[in-house]
DNA sequence: ATCTCCCGCCATATG
DNA sequence: CATATGGCGGGAGAT
């Protein structure tokens, strides 16, 4: 079957690896006698082969060759003298000579890193499984997760092109870009947190409640990042088709760029990448596939030398994570105009639309029907919603673009014009079950291709929707300029989204959207303080996290406890109250330059799926709803982004909103005091009507008002939702950057990473026990920055291979980490 | 025993 | 229909 002409290969190899070795007398003979094995003569071959090959063991790295070098292919010991022993046939294929990886140096030293534009390069998968010896298989493997990186990109049946690393650094930006919408940040906290929880409760409660949880399907699940400029899709070819190893691969990749230390455990890596996972279905399966198949992405992000493995050591133990090696990756860029290749991922459209950053599509793996039938409605609620603020267009069938312009009624920001994202759809069928509706976004940055109507400032050449796809028509696209870093987004919505503003939108407040993973929780929480020890090489660096919980009081000071202190804070954190929030401030929030602006898109999901809809309804009359989930929620998103001087007070047209604090100023971020109340009333007091109520949250979240995955409801009932900042405690501790050493003498450092929490959502929890306590202070905690001096930069890296963290904007529990390489 | 992860069956997609 | 792709998970080597 398969169709391998080794025969005639292997000859050459035979000599390769001798020219290369060098002077060797000793003929490999393994070619195919030695096996004694059954299997088929030309998969022995080709292992052989494999084994033969040079630069095969150069990777063998040990430890020290492997970072160093950058290309070892020549060092190879030949080591094989006891070749003549030959009886020991396998020993020498070793596995770990057919490793991905290794595989994946030879397929990388095929090509140049920067290939010359001006010549693409093509790659033949026909040859290249023929030269490298490998199966075919294999080499899909590699070249997806190089697709996902979009340094190949295919053309047709057994054709790729080469781009190398050029497009690396917009593909990391744009990766990096959504992974921040995504709020991976709080899913891994969450994640974390569960975790947490779970060991120490180990017996006590946990279980059941989830069952009322939501299983929060949240993100948007399959959508594969794309660049502009970088293959248009070649006609048929590319259509859609599973990438799962190409969505997943850049997931993955967005882990890092978004987290702290850039360091991403596998776990959780392979939980948040399960996305519906929560359901705490001990789905081992799914899961050990999921980690098999990270196991295989990071081999080959580890050969282009992206990441690197290490350990991290929590308290249960450690655990294999990865670390991110590849380049900082720059939080937006002012890059201007680019070159206006139109991404057109199908689109007719002639429009080039410069459309620099990424265009997300999504798959859809159900049926094409489905997609259809939710399209036209999607397609209805966006032009009522459109009605509601400005129409710019919208065809029909093609995704409307919605963009509004806050020109009049938002003043705010002073040099810019903040246009505020106007729509957001939820999904039809709230039955939607598993992954199959994937919402789907298309950004689209490039300020120039903002359509703004009314937006004085620049005149914007026409709508980008050439960029999108016709075929992703069934998406309906929010265009949000963020205001700051000028770019802005297209989001594609899955129709399916759509569906459920419609139906439940009406009186829904807070919903996590991110959801991902928790279901059950409880709202107790922890005090956390998980130490990890990063041991790396020979440095180790730990990270500290401070918790935060709600009792501040309690909270002793500050000081790193032991990690058997911490526990009993905990528990008797969990008595007392059992919130806690931790809040995690985005460290480019802080940032005056800060990029981001909450991605909308996820915020109008509901997820709540049948049975959870019941519960969801009626907690949500309650006003409960969130409540019980506050967990997951991601607060943070939504405030951090803005610095306070540019935004002093919105007015939200629409909504009649009457001007609002906004609360990001950094110091001040009375955020969630801030929507509390008076926001809610006014807006809904001013009526709106329930479609809007979906897009006030949007753009509410969009501004910074509210939390992303925090929704306002239209209805009035909730309003009072209250809010207290309850942020205070937040940084007591931390800080400062110790040293320590752990086994090792060496170095450690500690830094902080956030933990964040939902400190938000707690704050909102309408029946909290506690009383506000003293916002304001407890906001200026948030903000402020332990660090002091160091404060002000958040991580700073490693050049001197020490790391630095600054937790200027962080406030946040923060936990130690060890981290080892091996 | 656990961590890694190779191998290749077999469902799908593509041509 | 023949292939090209690539999901997936058993199970074995590495530790």
């Amino acid at each position: 079957k398969t169709p391998l002409k080794p025969a005639a290969t292997s000859p050459l190899v035979l000599t390769e690896r001798q020219s290369d070795c060098q002077p060797l007398t000793t003929p490999p003979k393994p070619k195919e006698t030695p096996p004694a094995e059954p299997w088929t003569p030309t998969s022995n071959l080709k292992m052989l082969i494999s084994a033969a090959s040079p630069e095969i063991r150069s990777r063998e790295q040990r430890k020290q060759l492997s970072n160093s070098s950058s290309e070892v292919l020549q060092a190879k010991p030949c080591l094989q003298e006891h070749l003549l022993g030959d009886e020991y046939e396998k020993s020498q294929p070793s596995r770990k000579e057919k490793s991905l990886g290794l595989l994946c140096h030879k397929f990388l030293a095929r090509y140049p890193d920067y290939p010359n534009p001006a010549q693409k390069s093509y790659i033949c998968l026909d040859e290249v499984t023929e030269e490298l010896h490998v199966e075919r298989r294999r080499i899909y493997d590699i070249v997806n997760v190089l697709e996902s990186l979009h340094m190949v990109s295919r053309l047709a049946r057994n054709r790729y092109v080469w781009h190398g690393r050029q497009n690396l650094p917009q593909t990391l930006q744009a990766l990096k870009k959504v992974g921040e919408e995504n709020k991976y940040i709080q899913q891994i906290q969450m994640i974390k947190k569960r975790e947490y929880e779970q060991e120490f409760d180990a017996d006590c409660e946990r279980n059941e409640e989830m069952a009322s949880s939501f299983g929060s399907s949240e993100q948007s699940e399959m959508s594969f990042v794309e660049l502009p400029g970088v293959e248009f899709r070649a006609a048929s070819v590319n259509g859609r088709k599973y990438k799962s190893l190409r969505v997943m691969s850049q997931k993955f990749v967005m882990l890092f760029l978004v987290s702290t230390p850039q360091i991403v455990s596998l776990d959780v890596a392979a939980k948040i990448l399960i996305g519906e996972d929560q359901l705490e279905d001990l789905d081992k399966s799914k899961f050990k596939t999921k980690i098999r198949r990270l196991y295989d992405i990071a081999n080959v992000l580890s050969s282009l030398k992206l990441i690197k493995k290490v350990h991290v050591t929590e308290e249960r133990g450690r655990k294999p994570a990865f670390k991110w090696t590849g380049p900082e990756v720059l939080p937006n860029i002012q890059d201007t105009k680019l070159e206006s290749t139109s991404t057109t991922c199908s689109a007719p459209i002639s429009e080039p639309t410069p459309s620099k950053e990424h265009c997300s599509k999504n798959l859809f793996p159900s049926k094409g029907k489905q997609n259809f039938t939710r399209h036209s409605s999607l397609i209805k609620l966006v032009k009522s919603i459109e009605n509601d603020r400005r129409k710019i267009q919208s065809a029909p069938t093609s995704p409307v673009k919605i963009s509004t312009s806050a020109s009049q009624s938002l003043p705010v920001f002073p040099g810019t014009i903040a246009q505020l994202p106007t729509t957001s759809k939820q999904q039809l069928e709230g039955q939607s079950k598993t992954a199959e509706e994937m919402p789907m976004k298309c950004a689209l940055s490039s300020p120039e291709a903002v359509p703004k109507p009314e937006a004085p400032q620049q005149p914007v050449p026409r709508q980008p929707l050439g960029a999108c796809p016709a075929s992703h028509s069934s998406l309906s696209p929010v265009i949000l300029p963020h205001p700051h870093s000028g770019v802005s987004y297209a989001i594609y919505l899955h129709p399916s989204q759509a569906h459920t503003v419609t139906t439940y939108s009406p009186g829904f407040m807070l919903q996590p959207l991110p959801c991902a993973s928790v279901t059950g929780i409880k709202s107790n929480n922890l005090k956390v303080l998980n130490k990890i020890s990063t041991e790396e090489g020979d440095n180790q660096i730990t990270v500290a996290e401070p918790t935060k919980s709600l009792a501040a009081e309690e909270r002793p000071e500050v000081k790193p406890e032991t990690p058997s202190q911490q526990r009993l804070k905990r528990s008797q954190a969990l008595q007392e109250n059992n919130l806690i929030k931790k809040r995690r401030c985005d460290e480019e929030s802080l940032d005056t330059s800060s990029t981001f602006f909450p991605s909308g898109y996820l915020i109008p999901l509901t997820h709540c799926t049948h049975g959870n809809k019941a519960d969801c309804s009626n907690k949500e009359k309650a006003g409960i709803c969130s409540l019980q989930h506050p967990t997951y929620s991601s607060p943070i998103t939504g405030v951090i982004p803005v610095t306070a001087p540019e935004l002093k007070t919105v007015n939200i047209p629409a909504f009649h909103i009457t001007p609002l604090n906004i609360m990001l100023s950094p110091n001040s971020i009375a955020a969630a005091p801030v929507l509390s109340n008076s926001c809610l009333n006014s807006s809904s007091t001013s009526s709106a009507p329930n479609p809007s109520s979906s897009a006030l949250n949007f753009m509410l979240q969009h501004i910074g008002l509210i939390p992303a995955g925090v929704q306002v409801p239209a209805n009035p009932v909730l309003q009072h939702v209250p809010v207290s900042s309850q942020a205070e405690n937040i940084s007591h501790s931390s800080g400062n950057t110790n040293v320590q050493e752990g086994k090792n003498p060496r170095s450690k450092i500690h830094f902080f990473s956030p933990l964040n929490e939902s400190a938000f959502l707690s704050s909102l929890q309408p029946s909290a026990p506690k009383e506000p306590q003293e916002p304001q202070t407890a906001t200026e905690n948030f903000f402020r920055t332990p660090g002091g001096p160091n404060s002000g930069s958040s991580l700073s890296s490693y050049s001197d291979g020490t790391e630095r963290i600054s937790q200027a904007t962080l406030c946040i529990p923060q936990r130690k980490l060890e981290v080892s390489e091996d």
